[in-house]
Parts: structure tokens; C-alpha cells; sequence
DNA sequence: TAGGCCATCTGGTCCT
DNA sequence: AGGACCAGATGGCCTA
């Protein structure tokens, strides 16, 4: 962990050149903006922890809503963000095949036998759905290896 | 032990 | 001026 690194902190004592109205003033200003540049930046670094906390527990909401296939370990971050990328993607394609049919219940029996819910969101000790189910490959290209930058 | 992932600190930039 | 956001640097932890 890094210490607090004082570039700043003599940012303000330079600064401080310009404050020479009395006689005390030079040293107690120099201390008091000290005080206040390390005061602001411990409050920044507060501020900053909270923001990066909120990122962390956006990721982890969506981490909940996007298909884990068995995987034993969570998802980082740039597999989370892969990850809802494709599940977006297929739903899209989902919906679009939908629409592509006349009847809902023609769609329905196309898909029900393999779509259930909790295939989607397989607990770690679970087999992974994906390598052995060729509908949730099919229907969902997401493997880990295969990573690409969307653009 | 190297590499991946992460948390934190920090300084810069932009916005209100 | 102060807060939000971002990216770079750094060090800790974990795993193969």
C-alpha cells in the first residue's frame, strides 16, 4: 500500500510564498494549508473508495444476473462485463426469433423443452451447462477463452 | 515464483 | 472551489 506522498501537501507550502502578511503568518498559514491539502485529500480518498465500493457492488448485482455455466470461481470484472455482453446478445437474438415466428405457442414449443430457468444461473458444484448442452451453445456463444474487445 | 486480479492512493480533467 | 470520474502506479493476495 502506498503512503501518503507529500507532492501535493508541498504543492501548498510553495504556494504558501504568497501569504506573507505578518510577521507568525509564513509559518501558521504553511501549516494550516498543510492541514487542509492532506484534510481534502484523505476526504478524496474517502470519496473515491465509495465510488470504486459502488462500482463493486453494481458487478456484483450483475454478476447475479448473468449465466455463471458452472464456473467454480466468480467472474472478474472484464468476464462480467464479456459476459453480460453476450447475454444480451443472445437475448436480443431470442426476441428477434420470436418475432420472426406467428405464434407465440409455434415459438414456445420450438424452445421450452431446453430452456428452463435455473439453467441459467448453475451453482458452482453444477456441471457446467454449456459443454455438454449444444442448445446453450447454440443459443449462447459465450466461453470464456474466447474473449473479444466489442466494438 | 510469475502472472492475474484487485483495492487503494494519487494527480489530472471536467463539470456544477 | 469542490466533487465526480478517470487512468496510472503500487502493493497485497491467490493460484498454477
Amino acid at each position: 500500500m502506498k503512503t501518503c506522498q507529500s507532492s501535493q501537501l508541498d504543492s501548498a507550502v510553495e504556494s504558501d510564498t504568497a501569504c506573507r502578511s505578518g510577521g507568525g503568518c509564513v509559518v501558521k498559514c504553511s501549516s494550516e494549508r498543510m492541514e487542509n491539502a492532506a484534510k481534502r485529500r484523505l476526504a478524496a480518498n474517502a470519496r473515491e473508495r465509495r465510488r470504486m465500493q459502488g462500482l463493486n457492488t453494481a458487478f456484483d448485482r450483475l454478476r447475479k444476473v448473468v449465466p455463471q455455466w458452472g464456473q467454480d470461481k466468480k467472474l472478474s470484472k472484464y468476464e462480467t462485463l464479456q459476459m453480460a455482453l453476450s447475454y444480451i446478445m443472445a437475448l436480443t437474438r431470442i426476441l428477434a426469433e420470436a418475432e420472426r415466428y406467428s405464434t407465440e405457442r409455434e415459438w414456445i414449443s420450438l424452445h421450452c423443452e431446453h430452456f428452463h430457468a435455473d439453467s441459467f444461473h448453475q451453482r458452482p458444484a453444477q456441471k457446467p451447462a454449456a459443454s455438454g448442452d449444444p442448445y446453450a451453445q447454440r443459443l449462447f456463444g459465450y466461453h470464456p477463452e474466447h474473449f473479444q474487445i466489442a466494438n
